[in-house]
DNA sequence: CTGGCTGCAAATCCTTTGCAAAGCC
DNA sequence: GGCTTTGCAAAGGATTTGCAGCCAG
């Protein structure tokens, strides 16, 4: 049985044409597409595909914590890479780029030869406020 | 002399009552607001104000280091606070939270109760290969 | 069958652009 | 007065939504 077949089975995802394409696509182009991206190159061998169809796969790949949304520029682009690393994006060209994470403290990191601006870190979750107020429906 | 008008005075800038505005704005405002907060709320004192030269000055702003722009989420935002430290975004109210930057390892630095789901280091400048291209343009 | 998935089109949201009038030095 | 900035309107790009037909289980 195919690989990604595999993936969506075992978390009860329906497996559909264009969700195994996708998923391969991501797998296999670890260079941080956006969805257009995808969209084009899938287009090539699915013609009758829509971006529609791109955008419901890659939130529901999200939501099964199969790929990372990242925010780095200014539309989102999508990894498959789920270990722990950084992400460069260079201001010129808008290429993102892996960077290990490493124990180093930021401005130390070896980020193999660019040349890096701007650090961001950005840690996503719910708020303190937030999580007191889930905590007060559950009980309420 | 006020403090915004010798900010912008000291790097050339043209003052306008506008520029006066918004960078006001944001440094009495550290929550990180986007484009559209900025100009809800000024628009309250400058009924003729318009979004167009919030999105002038703000990027005019960012040009002279003078704001940071954030890309947490799925818009813009701005942060007057030019000083090292890491974005918390919940996922549920959307607040984006300062936290101390510190020099622990990114999954034990203190988060002041907020529960952090994901951790995101974006690096931005200029990649090797773009790097290596304006030094050829340079040179020919 | 039947609910979920796909794909088209239209809508929406955020941001940028073109241009005439107004403002700053 | 010349040059820049402002503000309106319209365009642009990315993503979401509504809905009819199709497909997997």
């Amino acid at each position: 049985m195919d690989k990604y077949v595999s993936i969506l089975k075992d978390r009860g995802i329906t497996v559909t044409p264009q969700r195994i394409a996708v998923l391969s696509y991501l797998d296999s182009h670890r260079t941080h597409p956006d969805a257009e991206t995808i969209y084009e190159d899938l287009k090539k061998d699915n013609p009758s595909l829509s971006k529609t169809t791109i955008y419901n796969t890659l939130d529901m790949l999200r939501q099964h914590s199969l790929i990372k949304v990242l925010t780095i520029g200014s539309k989102f682009r999508y990894d498959f890479n789920l270990l722990p690393h950084h992400h460069f994006r260079c201001q010129r060209c808008g290429a993102v780029i892996d960077i290990p994470p490493g124990n180093a403290p930021l401005d130390c990191m070896d980020t193999d030869g660019h040349r890096v601006d701007e650090i961001h870190v950005y840690l996503k979750g719910i708020c303190k406020a937030c999580l007191q107020k889930q905590k007060e429906e559950n009980n309420g």
